[in-house]
DNA sequence: CTTAGATATGAATGATCCTTCAGCTTTGGT
DNA sequence: ACCAAAGCTGAAGGATCATTCATATCTAAG
């Protein structure tokens, strides 16, 4: 099959090819989009990426496969969508909530990051839980490196904006605060997804934010 | 296939099906075994999961499609095989560094967990790279949880035994510090694996983990 | 009411891939 | 040297699945 060729060495998407086929003039067809979307999602749910089918899908969303080649160009232009969609409402949220909390002092700083990332990721935590594990259809890493850079970045600016600290190495600081935050809250879902350890999370994870965070840049303030 | 009857609603693996077939008894065999096993991980991690096949496997090991056959009844017991021999050497790693660090102070504890954990997972990190995405093929979610579990109770224990500070919560302080673990090296080899990166995981990481459990001792020392 | 364009259908196609098995080769003990 | 057990082979069977396309149905503007 010709798609082969477009990977170099591992699942590597051609964005341009992964653009929905056709965008949907009329109202019908939104909805049926819609239903597509969401049955992915479900399908997701209930057998991971090794389940799912083009068949499957439509079957759940009430279409026939034909649909979904309708606007799709094959299976993983319809999973970059999702994937796409998702990272980009996480992104959004975060970069409101940095803007929102320039400036403050590194308490308020650490449990509104903390606390806007958990809720942004709770928030559709099924889209989140079903989005892990896509890699396996084509690489994720890429879109990964830029979703953690673009965290990153937005940090190390609102670090830079706190009224009570600075820090001697302020990008290893957002770094790892990025890391710390997207890590735990992963694991939790993929390994122990219980309604306890949530609040645990919601508890701790706040706190845990602000310890590193004055501790690193303890050293550094006259 | 009967296969799937053995699922009830996930890729749920039934454990007594996924074990070997049978035991290597000659020296020859002992190598092919190694070889296919080396095979695997060298296959996921120039095409992840999606592109392993059974075929490519044993070509690369350099033996047939049946041999591998003689020894695993099916692709996923050899997954599974891959998947646990490394969560048991992670799980022996992070045993024998809690047992060192009893009763030692809490800036000990946090840097030795931290450090026993990124050597750990930084010994092989091939390995643990080409697993992360195996989740498609059954159900990791069983083995995660335990492991996590495990940990937990690991950090736990060691907690209770720090000789300058004690916890209000000590369970809901171990949990997290597992998941800020966990969570980071993970995000971090997923997403951004470079030089730079680890070295910044190394210095700051064992940081934050001393810095949260200061935080988190804090308020119950007299 | 008509009709062009938009949308939906689903059987058929072709490709991929897991798994088996009947026959072959190698090993190690006697 | 001989042989029984262990190990290996790879073509063929059978199943699944992504994708296409000729045909049918629907929508809305004129």
């Amino acid at each position: 099959m010709i798609l082969q060729l477009w990977y170099s060495h591992m699942s590597r998407p051609t964005p341009a090819l992964l653009k929905p086929r056709k965008t949907p003039q009329q109202t019908r067809s939104a909805v049926t989009i819609e239903a597509i979307h969401c049955a992915t999602i479900q399908v997701l749910l209930t057998g991971g990426i090794g389940r799912l089918t083009t068949t499957r899908v439509a079957e759940r969303a009430g279409v026939s496969v034909g649909t979904m080649y309708q606007y799709y160009p094959h299976k993983q232009a319809l999973l970059f969508a999702l994937v796409e969609r998702q990272f980009n409402l996480i992104e959004t949220a975060m970069r409101d909530a940095t803007t929102r909390l320039m400036g403050t002092d590194l308490r308020t700083i650490a449990h509104g990051v903390a606390t806007a990332w958990l809720d942004a990721k709770m928030a559709d935590m099924v889209a989140s839980r079903a989005i892990y594990g896509i890699s396996a259809e084509f690489d994720l890493s890429e879109l990964m490196s830029r979703a953690a850079q673009t965290m990153t970045t937005s940090i190390d600016a609102l670090l830079a904006s706190a009224c009570d600290a600075h820090f001697a190495d302020r990008q290893s600081v957002a770094f790892m605060l990025a890391a710390l935050l997207g890590g735990s809250v992963r694991v939790v879902m993929e390994a122990a997804p219980s309604e306890e350890n949530f609040a645990r999370l919601r508890r701790e994870l706040p706190e845990a934010c602000h310890a590193y965070l004055v501790a690193a840049g303890r050293s550094e303030v006259a």
